[in-house]
DNA sequence: GAGCACTGC
């Protein structure tokens, strides 16, 4: 093997692959950048690509990298692994098996599907007013001139006039006139605007006022999507208000679980996804007159997919008028994907923000910025350091080739000094202190808000803050983290003005850029990155790692400081490095996973996955699209030719990913649906665990009680859960939650989610909701809920390798792997059973499984990938070949009859619903059952 | 000795 300069890796690698090497290492230390060239010159060259994540080392190969995992023996972690049956155990299942074969063997109905379309909505989604139920065109008139009765009286009234002052001075107000013109003359518009002019407020409202007024009232129907669920309900109730009435009443807003709308409701806020699964049934959505998509710039994969559905549906619809808005000015591209549809400009209003970048902020603060790797070389060149660290992007390294002296001659030499000795590969948490400090010293009072990109920043800095007596006097201070798993978030103070003479410090993360808006902000410090998922489609594995943000993202973040006064943005990164910024963030459908996108495609019947996605604004990786589908088939949501199977439909009815779908479902078979609930709702939503900053061992303390001797962060939440449960019949939920640290907010919406499972579950007949016993039979059984957790999250496997006192971990796709530190395993040295399942595994500075159940070999045998006997001989390979299991061939037998009555049973009970488990599955269950236990411990 | 951006049905 042979470590190869870049340019040369072209011709390198055309005369290796004559020879007889199998694969050829490229470099060490590699960069994203390395990674990206190396996969497209590889694919290029029809030759396999791997990226290692812990020798940090790029190779090609000739071959695929699950092969020559299993070629390399123990290292990797594939072994054969021996099965042992007790005498006992065999005895009992031979006797188990034998009684169902005789009891149940009638085929399943085919067509048990046939009555799926007519059922109505399982997501408490009204369809649009049924034919029967509409008026008449007689009673219609009287309604709509109801309507525009209603509305003139209220406009009277002394409430209304009063914020019509405000709605005047909207920059949206003047351009009424326009926009209504433009909505009747045209299909679809485009409008874009800032911040500040009152688009998301005034432009549906208009529409609203005008179709009442015109005596169109009784048929206008009009929806406006919002990407968050707070959007939605905060922008019903202003413009209810605006409108003198009460919210539900004219304006309403539905959310997931959540709703306020009557039968008066003429203009409806819906989050994005609310929109979506109406679409499944209603592809149509008939009786919609106008349908208004707000924040597309944001570029949410719900809002592209939206896109791609809209504009197949316009031709079908002529009378339907689409409103796109966008907030920032790249309105064409949205324009040009409707067929140059018109675009509209409104100009915005806030506050001005005077705007300075690093080489202003260190000339004014007469900060030092001091070399981090001094020491390392003398002198610290910027050439030299480059040499000497690894992970470099590439903005970082367009400053490092700067001459400071030259392009910054006009700048202080203590200024040039601190630019020689900045680095953008790290932020600089002393820098992002002395930057508040000197606000706090010499600039007026207000708010300051600080972007940072994550736990560990935020922890750093409070903590400065705090250790350092801040500029003498902490207490003229308040200093507040924000952090969407820290247990403050939901806390008043981040929102209150605090006391004169206090200055509130809110040290953030991304979810201050829009998800929460602080009105008193003054100042803000942009550190210039944030976490930022990507999908690595060649390793199938998802990344979250810290880049450099893009020109809309920092321009929003400047707004952040205009809302009540003028205010100062404080960038701590170059001018050069924002104006090499690209101009947006990548869209979202590029960046993840996209097997619930796909699952949702197939269910809306709009041809193959991949022509659908090839018409979105930007289709996303054929690489990606291929994972996606191939995981679709491996659960058995998809057949060979792309088809749903009967386990597909059903999954596409559960708004949840297909993988915890399955997991509902197999739950609910398996009759321990309790457990299934609790666990799909933390999955589907987040986990109710809190983060807090000083007590983080206890919390972790906390979480491990939960689990006990489970090695399951499942089990975890699915005790806290049940705790949770249990206190709040006693009434004091509120202090179980603080003593456990869990979220109340999530564990309340995990509550409803729950129930909205169960709802659906029982729509479906998987569930009999009159007989709560006669499904949870095997609720507290654990061996029953860990292999519910197998089906639901295979083939998400990690083979447990016992290396003296510890235990290592591996998986098919990338080798070793770690436990999260903040799973409830990251602790456990040896483990009693030789599998971990797991529902997440991300890329970060390692590649981590966050949350993981141990089990046995009888789990993944009964439920897990289908059983092929193996090339080489006796025994069985699962996921591959990845997985071996030998044993001898009584117990094989066994075991390949018990797992073809256990398929046998879930495709019967999965075409038929109605099937009564409880009878027809009694022997195969108890036969489950008894293998499960036999292997505990 | 580690580490946990953010939405949403």
């Amino acid at each position: 093997m042979e470590v190869l300069d870049e340019n040369e890796w072209w011709n390198k690698i055309e005369q290796w692959k004559t020879g007889g090497e199998q694969e050829m290492l490229i470099k060490r230390n590699f960069s994203r950048g390395d990674q990206q060239t190396l996969s497209d010159m590889a694919l290029q060259m029809g030759l396999y690509f791997h990226a290692y994540n812990k020798g940090k080392a790029l190779v090609v190969s000739k071959v695929p990298l699950p092969d020559y995992r299993a070629d390399l023996d123990e290292r990797h972690g594939s072994t054969q692994k021996e099965i042992k049956m007790s005498t006992e155990t065999e005895r009992k299942l031979g006797s188990l098996l034998k009684t169902t074969q005789e009891s149940g063997s009638s085929g399943a109905s085919a067509s048990a599907f046939n009555d799926q379309q007519d059922r109505t909505s399982t997501l408490g989604l009204k369809r649009p007013d049924s034919a029967s139920k509409l008026p008449d065109s007689l009673e219609k008139e009287k309604f709509s001139f109801a309507l525009k009765e209603r509305q003139e009286k209220l406009k009277a009234t002394e409430s209304v006039k009063a914020l019509k002052a405000f709605r005047e001075k909207l920059p949206a107000f003047k351009m009424k006139e326009e926009f209504l013109n433009s909505v009747s003359q045209n299909q679809v518009l485009v409008v874009s605007g800032e911040t500040g002019c009152g688009k998301t407020t005034q432009l549906p409202q208009f529409i609203l006022e005008e179709e009442i007024s015109s005596l169109r009232g009784a048929d206008c129907n009009i929806i406006c999507t919002q990407p968050r669920r707070i959007s939605a309900i905060s922008v019903a109730s202003r413009i209810s208000a605006e409108r003198g009435e009460s919210i539900g009443e004219s304006v309403g807003y539905q959310i997931r679980l959540e709703s306020k709308r009557s039968d008066q409701t003429r203009l409806l806020f819906c989050t994005t996804g609310v929109l979506l699964r109406r679409l499944i049934e209603d592809p149509n959505l008939t009786n919609v007159s106008h349908l208004l998509v707000d924040e597309i710039h944001e570029r949410g994969m719900n809002e592209d997919f939206l896109l791609i559905i809209l504009r197949d549906l316009l031709p079908r619809r002529p009378d339907l008028r689409l409103i796109l808005m966008s907030a920032t000015i790249n309105a064409d591209m949205f324009s040009t994907y409707f067929g140059n549809s018109p675009t509209m400009h409104i100009p915005g209003f806030t506050f001005p923000v005077a705007e300075l970048f690093l080489e202003d902020v260190l000339e004014k603060s007469r900060y030092n910025i001091k070399s981090s790797d001094s020491g390392n070389y003398q002198g610290s060149s910027r050439g030299r350091r480059r040499e000497s660290e690894s992970k470099k992007d590439d903005l970082t390294t367009l400053f490092e080739d700067i001459d400071i002296n030259s392009h910054y001659k006009s700048y202080s030499s203590a200024t040039r000094n601190s630019l020689e000795a900045w680095s953008g590969a790290q932020i600089d948490v002393d820098l992002v202190e002395a930057t508040i400090e000197h606000i706090c010293r010499l600039e007026g009072g207000g708010a300051i808000l600080v972007f940072l990109t994550g736990w560990d920043e935020i922890s750093k800095l409070l903590e400065k803050i705090n250790m350092n007596n801040f500029l003498g006097d902490s207490s003229k201070f308040l200093v507040l983290p924000l952090h969407g798993s820290m247990p403050t978030v939901n806390q008043r103070e981040i929102f209150d003005r605090p006391p004169p003479n206090k200055r509130k410090i809110v040290l953030a993360t991304n979810i201050a850029e829009s998800s929460i808006t602080i009105d008193d902000v003054v100042y803000v410090v942009d550190c210039g990155k944030a976490k930022e998922t990507s999908y690595d489609a060649l390793n199938k594995v998802a990344c979250l790692l810290p880049s450099w943000i893009s020109k809309a993202s920092a321009h929003q973040r400047r707004g952040r400081a205009g809302r009540v006064q003028a205010g100062v943005c404080y960038r701590l990164y170059p001018k050069v490095i924002y104006d090499a910024f690209p101009q947006y963030q990548l869209p979202e459908i590029i960046r993840t996973p996209l097997q619930e996108l796909c699952l949702h495609i197939k269910s809306l019947q709009v041809g193959s996955i991949g022509s659908f996605l090839a018409k979105a604004l930007q289709p996303p990786d054929a690489l990606a699209v291929e994972n996606a589908i191939e995981l679709l088939k491996t659960i058995g949501a998809l057949n060979d030719v792309e088809e749903l199977t009967p386990l597909g439909r059903h999954l596409c009815t559960l708004p949840v990913d297909p993988n915890i779908g399955k997991m509902l479902l197999i739950g609910a078979i398996f009759q321990c649906v309790n457990p299934a609930l609790t666990i799909a709702a933390a999955l589907a939503y987040r986990s109710p665990f809190v983060l807090p900053l000083n007590r983080k061992e206890e919390a972790d303390e906390a979480k491990r009680y939960f689990a006990g001797d489970s090695c399951s962060d499942h089990i975890a939440l699915l005790k806290a859960y049940e705790g949770y449960r249990d206190a709040k019949r006693g009434g004091n939920e509120k202090d179980f939650c603080w003593q456990n640290f869990l979220s109340p907010v999530t564990l309340r919406m995990m509550e409803d989610m729950r129930n909205q499972f169960l709802d659906l579950l029982s729509d479906i007949g998987f569930v009999d909701k009159s007989k709560p016993n006669a499904y949870n039979q095997y609720s507290y059984d654990m061996e029953m809920i860990s292999a519910v957790l197998c089906a639901g999250l295979y083939p998400n496997v990690v083979q447990c390798k016992r290396r003296g006192k510890r235990t290592a971990f591996y998986t098919k796709e990338l080798g070793k792997v770690d436990i999260h530190p903040g799973s409830v395993n990251a602790r456990v040295n040896l483990f009693s059973l030789p599998y971990l399942v797991y529902s997440e595994k991300v890329k970060t500075t390692s590649v981590y499984i966050r949350d993981s159940t141990n089990i046995s070999d009888y789990a993944l045998l009964m439920f897990g990938g289908n059983l092929i006997p193996s090339k080489t001989g006796e025994g069985i390979e699962m996921l591959g070949g990845y997985l071996h299991f030998s044993a001898s061939k009584n117990i094989l037998e066994l075991i390949q009859r018990l797992r073809g009555e256990v398929d046998k049973l879930l495709n019967k009970k999965i075409e038929d619903p109605s099937l009564d488990i409880t009878v027809e599955g009694k022997g195969v269950v108890s036969a489950v059952v008894e293998l499960l236990r036999s292997q505990k411990h």
